[in-house]
RNA sequence: GUCCCGUUCGUCUAGAGGCCUAGGACACCGGGUUUUCAUCCCGGCAACAGGGGUUCGACUCCCCUACGGGAUGCCA
């Protein structure tokens, strides 16, 4: 039997360069990465770099590196807007010959007026078509405009959201073809859409409105329909569209704070997408259970305590060496080499669980490769209230013959029982020595850690501190 | 203003007319384990925006209102 042609799923993500990598774009990526992968389909990335203003080189490579090293990677190589002028151009040409699209010589300041007495009849600003039937000719002051049907609708088929429905009285003529005769965002995206062979197009819901209008393009350009799924945009805790103002926006700030790739993805995924009472996912479980339908259409509130808690999750399933490897250059900033300690594994096994982040868990490896440079105010206060206790367990430790965490401990409790002291009492003056504040692997493990020799110089430089 | 999209615990969400005394997770609070902290375990708090319909029955369907968001550019 001939096997049916199912049509492969295209889909692409279209940054414009114009700021660096955005957590939302992320998501973005990442939805249409997984559609793609999922339906054996293609993911594409396009530079829409037509606004030479605000796009630059810098940006696009900060988007693109990053895109990638998160594992988003294209299966092609990104095409830039701004190298494809004469393809535009040409479909530009086609829609005029069509008889769709009309030459309009109103200025920046007719326009202008005609929006504010639109606005002050209480209408919808919107181009009333008044060079329309004009019959103009090119020149250095005319724009091209589509001539958009005036009466009708546009049903936009909606992945997420189902039917929606547009008046085309509701749509204005949108310019195609600048003055400067460069082409504007909706032909450009319109175009290379189909030059890529999209097939679905999934991006944020500020998109919805512009859906229409390029559906009218696609039609004078005679292209076919397209799949479209519009997500529920990324919110800052203040209900407002994610942005610098009210949150680190930036991929490059969560991956320097030490969030593993895996679980911003996860966290980005499960922002608009959930399946059952699952909540840790990897790249694998998406592309098997993520399902595009089943997206979310409010908007949703990027909270940070999620990150934390999913980074932890993450953490958690990575083997030692591979925590190890990923640690690593959190501990080179604060200046230390993972490997000078005589025991590596166990110490960093045992602070693993210490912070939800690598840059945080670093700061809590501190005491263990440097010298303490001061001690938590309110643990002395508490504990250390008897130098001479501490002097005590000083010379105690000294004498231990066999430093292991058995017998270090053992001769901790024998003295404790004997002095009719608490544990803490005990312990929790070493453990300020050896640390700096009361938080530490358990107190044997510790002073293992530390070797007998380095232990007892801490306790003495505590109390040469406290003299 | 107009058009479009949306509205379940603080947050992310489950829920496709009876399974809902509205479930899970995070956060938070309390308890246990840990000689400390973290981890881990147990428990608790907490929501269907409001009003009308439709129906024997509505978180689920319809309408209105309110609120939020988006669009309304020779930006993308």
């Amino acid at each position: 039997m001939e096997k049916i042609l199912m049509k492969q799923i295209v889909t692409r993500f279209a940054p414009s360069p114009t700021g660096t990598l955005h957590i939302g774009g992320v998501r973005t990526a990442l939805f249409n990465y997984v559609y793609a992968k999922q339906n054996q389909g293609k993911f594409l990335i396009r530079i829409e770099d037509t606004d030479i203003e605000r796009s630059t080189k810098e940006f696009e490579n900060n988007i693109l590196n990053n895109l990638s090293s998160i594992g988003l990677t294209p299966d092609e190589k990104p095409i830039n807007q701004s190298e494809r002028n004469d393809i535009y151009i040409k479909a530009a040409e086609k829609i005029i010959e069509s008889g769709n699209a009309y030459w309009c010589d109103c200025s920046q300041e007719d326009l202008e007026e005609m929006r504010k007495a639109q606005t002050e009849a209480g209408k919808k600003p919107m181009y009333d078509g008044r060079s329309r039937n004009l019959g103009l000719k090119r020149s250095e002051k005319t724009v091209l405009r589509l001539a958009t049907p005036e009466s009708g609708e546009i049903i936009v088929n909606d992945l997420i959201r189902g039917e929606i429905k547009f008046n085309n009285t509701e749509l204005d003529d949108l310019i195609l073809l600048r003055s400067d005769g460069s082409p504007t965002y909706h032909l450009c995206n319109v175009v290379d859409d189909y030059e890529q062979k999209v097939t679905t197009v999934i991006r944020g819901e500020d998109h919805i409105s512009n859906t229409p209008r390029q559906i009218h393009i696609q039609n004078a350009l005679g292209y076919p329909e397209l799949e479209y799924a519009h997500l529920p945009l990324v919110l800052g805790t203040d209900k407002k569209r994610l942005s610098k103002r009210n949150a680190a926006t930036s991929l490059e700030e969560y991956r320097d704070q030490g969030y593993l790739d895996s679980a911003i993805l996860n966290t980005l995924a499960r922002l608009g997408w959930s399946q059952g009472d699952k909540d840790v996912f990897y790249m694998d479980d998406l592309i098997k259970d993520f399902d595009i339908r089943d997206v979310q259409k409010a908007g949703a509130i990027f909270d940070i305590t999620k990150l934390d808690w999913l980074n932890s999750q993450h953490l958690s399933d990575l083997s030692l060496d591979s925590f190890k490897e990923q640690l690593e250059p959190f501990l080179q900033k604060l200046d230390i080499d993972i490997n000078d300690h005589e025991h590596v594994d166990l110490l960093i096994d045992s602070m693993r669980t210490s912070d939800n982040t690598f840059s945080g868990i670093a700061r809590s490896l501190v005491p263990y490769y440097k010298d303490i440079k001061e001690y938590d105010a309110k643990a002395l206060e508490k504990f250390v209230a008897d130098k001479n206790l501490l002097e005590e367990l000083k010379d105690l430790l000294s004498e231990v013959e066999d430093w292991n965490q058995d017998n270090i401990n053992d001769v901790l409790k024998d003295f404790q029982i004997k002095k009719e002291l608490s544990v803490p009492a005990v312990n929790q003056p070493i453990r300020i020595s050896l640390t700096g504040s009361t938080k530490s692997p358990g107190l044997g493990l510790t002073l293992c850690l530390f070797g007998k020799e380095k232990s007892i110089d801490r306790i003495s430089n505590l109390l040469n501190f406290l003299s």
